[in-house]
DNA sequence: ACTATTGCCGTGTACGTAAACAAATCCTGT
DNA sequence: ACAGGATTTGTTTACGTACACGGCAATAGT
């Protein structure tokens, strides 16, 4: 280590340049009121030809505002651990830009109660957060939401999905046309001429089913695309629970009882699984996410593959632009679309979710 | 944005609590000396009751120290463009850390050319940088320049590949047999029974060849593991160039012409790629790495699966490492694997490398 | 008894920036 | 020319920590 030889740089330097006091290259710099013309010209001049960086440590240290961030995203329930890797990630992001003042709120709502998300919501506008992180798995209350967002000022960044019309500060997910697309190059791999494939798409609530759908069309577009004619069925399922799935299954094996491939278009994949192991059957299954409960039904052979997307990472990141933007004032990508990982039993272990 | 409530932290509080001065508190903070013991029990008492972490804003900033990180790599050549990604990654992690006091001081070597190695690695000593991020190429050199490195005190990090006896503070990298291991796994899903195999590992230096021994080793274990009873067969390529591939491919196919996949254990797998456009060939190929050259030949369906293991976030995080544990302080995780992942045709727009 | 040494501790300044406060300068109308 | 307000500019303190410096008391040395 070594003493850092004084370089000429920061706001006392432009000041001495301009030959102004620090106060007034301060007010330029936050473009305050109270400055010729003149003199903001000489030191915005000054700035630019400096290619002046304004010392974060500084000038964190001198601000003493706290900045206010919300998150809100679908609680974890029994029923799914989906969730917990976003929170995760949310965690991680708190707790590395928790020394620079900024506080998290977290907000969460169920999933399957419209009149949770709305209450929530609502909180928040009534909290006014300096930024505010969502998971907009209601559309309408989404968008009703982040117009109230607009209004006041706020900016907000979404994750797990979009909605392009609302105009984020970004978006943070997966395209899921695309991870569909993937799920059908996939199948082409494994699967023979005139093999049946079948897709699955479970969802209680109508709004989720959405989402599952643009996958199914990217997988369907593959199959487009390369004129692959392998017969394609499909079921949809409105119920999440065991017992809903059997039935349903029960139904399609009935009719088709030689399907090669199941593609499941979303963490569900782990209730299929387990209905192939009660009916012992065992076609080929690409399913969805790094859920514990998804990994078991991987390490047992029944899963053969799951795209994923790092849903904790999409928090994280989430956050991290959030902060970027408000604290920061950097510019910040307006979609980051995330890598579509494939999990297989021989590389799970080295995932990070 | 709220103002700061006064919440009472820091030295200052402490010093309050302890009745002395902050100057006292500091003092015991980096244990220096000139604190009697009884004061000194008094004042970490305290600290460890308020649970006291430092605000690394205020450390940094008042702390005019230069902490200097030497980097130390192959320089990207024409030949491959493999080193891009982590010098990427590096440039990343500078223009992140640089706010902090970090300098970071760039060394390459001409990857075929040991001599060079061991002049970078002289330079490195002697300009005693606080920190050293190394990608171990030459095994025995790096073991020389470590053990160096370990009587001067300056901690390294490996990446890309490991030296597991040099107890170094972290490597982040690839497990190399898992990453041949998968490619078997990905290969029995692709072939049938009886399908001719090849195993191709292409590289100068003898040095380099381990890295790719293990991969081949993580792939045979894998058929060995599930009775794959399918011929694999293997060639070594002494020559990175095309006519070397080439020379030795066709000895190859000439005994061999019913190849069906081709493993090929590093990047030069685009090499393969064109002897295969070249002589009208079409088995299927899994490679290595996200190079452009790949990716193209991914497109063009010739490559079918490229693993590759993010080597721009290795050096980013292995920078991140050495920052965390010298300038932070902070404990560092003593291997952080990367994930092996799987790029082919459909999801390679979204890889960040 | 006087100085020199040592151990212990407090004070002050600095880091680069933000922001409140204070002061100087400029207008405008009379 | 001058009051009085508006506009522009300068000064100061503060953020939390690091560290140099200096001071005071107690002990040791002569």
């Amino acid at each position: 280590m070594k003493i850092n030889q004084k370089e000429l740089t920061g706001v006392k330097e432009i000041a001495r340049r301009a030959k102004v006091s620090i106060g007034t290259v301060d007010r330029v710099i936050h473009n305050r009121t109270g400055v010729s013309i003149k003199t903001k010209e000489k030191i915005e001049a000054i700035i630019a030809e400096m290619d002046y960086q304004p010392n974060l440590l500084g000038r964190r240290l001198a601000s003493n505002k706290i900045t206010r961030l919300a998150t809100m995203i679908p609680s974890v329930s029994g029923e799914t651990s989906f969730w917990e890797a976003p929170l995760k990630g949310i965690e991680d992001a708190e707790f590395e830009i928790r020394q620079y003042n900024v506080k998290i709120e977290k907000y969460f709502f169920d999933q399957d109660d419209k009149a949770s998300f709305l209450k929530q919501a609502n909180k928040i506008v009534k909290d006014k957060p300096d930024g505010v992180l969502l998971a907009p798995s209601f559309i309408d209350e989404s968008i009703n939401f982040t117009t109230k967002c607009k209004k006041l000022n706020i900016p907000y960044v979404f994750i797990d999905s979009d909605i392009p019309e609302q105009s984020s500060l970004s978006y943070i997910g997966p395209d899921l046309y695309s991870s569909g697309y993937l799920a059908a190059n996939l199948t082409n791999y494994l699967i023979k001429k005139n093999d049946h494939i079948l897709i699955v798409n479970i969802s209680r609530e109508m709004e989720n089913h959405h989402h599952l759908l643009r996958k199914e069309d990217g997988f369907r577009g593959y199959f487009k695309k390369y004129n692959i004619s392998n017969p394609v069925s499909k079921v949809d399922i409105r119920g999440v629970d065991y017992n809903s799935v059997k039935k349903s299954l029960n139904l399609v094996f009935r009719k088709n009882p030689d399907i090669k491939l199941i593609f499941v278009t979303n963490s569900r994949v782990s209730t299929v699984s387990q209905y192939l192991i009660d009916t012992n059957r065992n076609p080929l299954l690409i399913g969805y996410d790094f859920l514990k409960e998804n990994i078991r039904y991987l390490e047992e052979d029944v899963i053969n593959f799951l795209i994923c997307q790092k849903p904790g990472e999409q928090a994280y990141k989430g956050l991290m632009a959030l902060y970027k933007h408000i604290v920061l004032k950097l510019p910040v990508e307006g979609c980051i679309y995330m890598p579509i990982d494939i999990i297989m039993k021989s590389n799970y272990l080295f995932y990070t979710n």
